[in-house]
DNA sequence: TGCGTTCCATGACCTAGATCAACCGATGAC
DNA sequence: GTCATCGGTTGATCTAGGTCATGGAACGCA
């Protein structure tokens, strides 16, 4: 069995997802389920409760998991940007609406022959089982956010897991004026991190005057100081360095 | 090869964890890495950050997953009850406390054998997978809890979730009457739920004058009518009811 | 028998963030 | 060229839950 980093078929990225390990046997079996979709933004790719007859990597775009309560009240649980997997092996419908938040390009593959795969191919379930674990820490991460962090320190975290998920593609010297531009509207920041649209508005407008972040425009920040975003955050996490 | 449903090994449950269709060869390489380990109420697993070489599952007893900030605020993200499973391969330091809330028995797998194991043993592997991906699963749910819902609702999804638990032992006729020994102290429940220990007890209080629980002692809960725990749950999850 | 300690309940008060509301600029349809 | 819509900001006010403080029951222990 070799073991060898390639492309996934003709994916224009390399996917983090489901092949990053296989050979080229593998890969053509792979391909032979594989499809692409594209989304517009806004589009809704599924909702929750309706069928969902594939798992897919995005390979362009944002995408986000949210769970609805039947008054309405909204918590997002998955953020899904490049490189980064949906779906459920073993479930066939889906549990959360999964929605395209700026145009989204996916990966599919179809789910019956894929999770025949997944049986026979130990580095794709392998594989799945390492993003599985590393969503996990995610979501405790995103836990102790949601159950114990201030509104501040809430945005200030937001900003920094985005601008580390984009930095990996950019280079920093030092860790000074990273750039980010947020793929979120106020109200999907807000569904993020437990708080009201306006909430999240006042404490943006509050790091800013503060010096912690620049704006221009509505959406593209620059951070001075990456380690002061980082205090703000209440970040203690080791990773906490771009590059 | 077979797919039997079989014990593993000596262990006195049946585990949901790692071993559900392995069959007698498989169990047996197992069990050449596995062993037992006891520890006493509020007994310290491992530390955040400490060195963990092995990977578990609950025999008996409850234990917490929590994570710290530096200024001691304190989240809880897991909490495992028997045929849990604890540990991550691939990784060898805690990236949690893990402490033990009840007289606790696990049992152990030695990290690196284990992991061995799980490249050669696709059985192994896929159960992995799935309790993985019900553990996030969990998380997400946790996550709309912690984001969205009032601190009575908080309180009455966590006994639901807890009665939902240990009910799978227990025969309801009708879901009337159920009874739940919370094997969590008010703190405890605290860190779950990202309140304080003063409200948790407040809307326990709240809960009983409302007729919604009964208390006998202070851990001791009877629920005469589950739909209506449910209600004060905002549950809308389709598994709501028990058995 | 008295004395800590642990766990829990409840009262009085305060504040972070929600709620309600007004307004602004950009965009796009007709 | 006007009007409607969308995304965002900011102000005024309210309240759920946090904070601080007191007391009480159960338990172990010398």
């Amino acid at each position: 069995m070799k073991f060898t980093h390639v492309d996934c078929g003709d994916c224009p990225i390399r996917h983090r997802a489901v092949c990053a390990r296989c050979d080229g046997d593998e890969l053509d079996r792979l391909n032979e389920v594989k499809y692409y979709r594209s989304f517009q933004a806004g589009q809704t790719v599924v909702w929750s409760g309706d069928q969902m007859d594939f798992v897919a990597s995005v390979v362009s775009g944002i995408a986000t998991l949210t769970q609805t309560m039947e008054d309405g009240r909204r918590q997002m649980v998955g953020l899904l940007l490049p490189s980064d997997f949906v779906g459920r092996p073993g479930r066939d419908t889906a549990a959360y609406d999964v929605v395209a938040t700026t145009d989204l390009v996916m990966c599919c593959f179809r789910k019956k022959p894929f999770e025949e795969l997944i049986r026979t191919m130990p580095n794709v379930s392998q594989r799945l089982l390492e993003m599985t674990l590393d969503e996990l820490d995610a979501a405790r991460e995103w836990m102790l956010l949601l159950g114990r962090k201030t509104a501040r320190e809430k945005i200030a975290s937001l900003i920094a897991i985005i601008a580390r998920r984009d930095a990996s593609l950019k280079l920093h010297e030092n860790n000074e004026n990273v750039v980010v531009d947020l793929p979120l509207t106020r109200e999907a920041m807000s569904e993020y991190l437990g708080l009201t649209l306006e909430t999240v508005s006042r404490q943006i407008s509050a790091l800013r005057k503060d010096g912690i972040i620049q704006i221009q425009g509505k959406r593209h920040i620059t951070i001075p100081a990456f380690d002061r975003l980082l205090e703000e955050a209440a970040d203690d996490s080791d990773g906490g360095y771009l590059v």
